[in-house]
DNA sequence: TCCATGCGCGGCC
DNA sequence: GGCCGCGCAGTGG
């Protein structure tokens, strides 16, 4: 399957355990280190962590609502300017037109559905609904991308 | 408080 | 395609 979607990574569970952000990216689950988004413009994004550390999210397990990537303070978490359609925030945007499955990574975060006591946890895949530009609490445009989860192929799913 | 490190992406050949 | 350098990033010690 040359243009095949990311899936599940190979070998690991939904619902499994991470402490850390490193053991996300050793598992393949989550390569990046720092960054949220995993993905790439024109293939559409591979993975999300989702902690609820942008003031835009909402997190209702199901479905959320995903903000994009940049223009974020790195302490506060505040938004401090306008956020582009660039780079990962095109990723998830490709991933949308082509209806490609997500992982999504769930990590400690007021806000965040049914977060893990502690570090990460691998729940599953999620398409990208929707997009929308907005103006954020901050007060500064930002990207709003809608996730739902892929029936049976979640952590919440029976 | 500081800053490493991994990755995407564009420039260049 | 391959190499290289830049800039960014939902950490974490």
């Amino acid at each position: 399957m040359p243009d095949s979607p990311f899936g599940h990574p190979p070998g690991v569970a939904v619902g499994a355990l991470f402490p850390d952000r490193v053991a996300l990216s050793v598992a393949g689950v989550h390569r990046p280190r720092r960054a949220g988004i995993c993905g790439r413009a024109r293939e559409g994004a591979e993975s999300v962590i989702v902690n609820c550390a942008f003031v835009d999210d909402q997190d209702q397990g199901e479905t959320l609502l995903y903000t994009g990537s940049g223009a974020r303070h790195p302490r506060t978490g505040r938004q401090i300017g306008d956020q582009t359609l660039t780079r990962s925030n095109l990723a998830l945007a490709e991933s949308a037109r082509r209806r490609l499955a997500v992982r999504v990574s769930r990590g400690v975060g007021r806000g965040v559905w049914r977060p893990p006591a502690q570090g990460y946890r691998y729940d599953g895949l999620y398409t990208v609904e929707d997009y929308v530009a907005d103006t954020g609490e901050d007060g500064y445009r930002i990207w709003r991308f809608r996730l739902a989860a892929v029936p049976g192929e979640w952590f919440g799913a029976e």
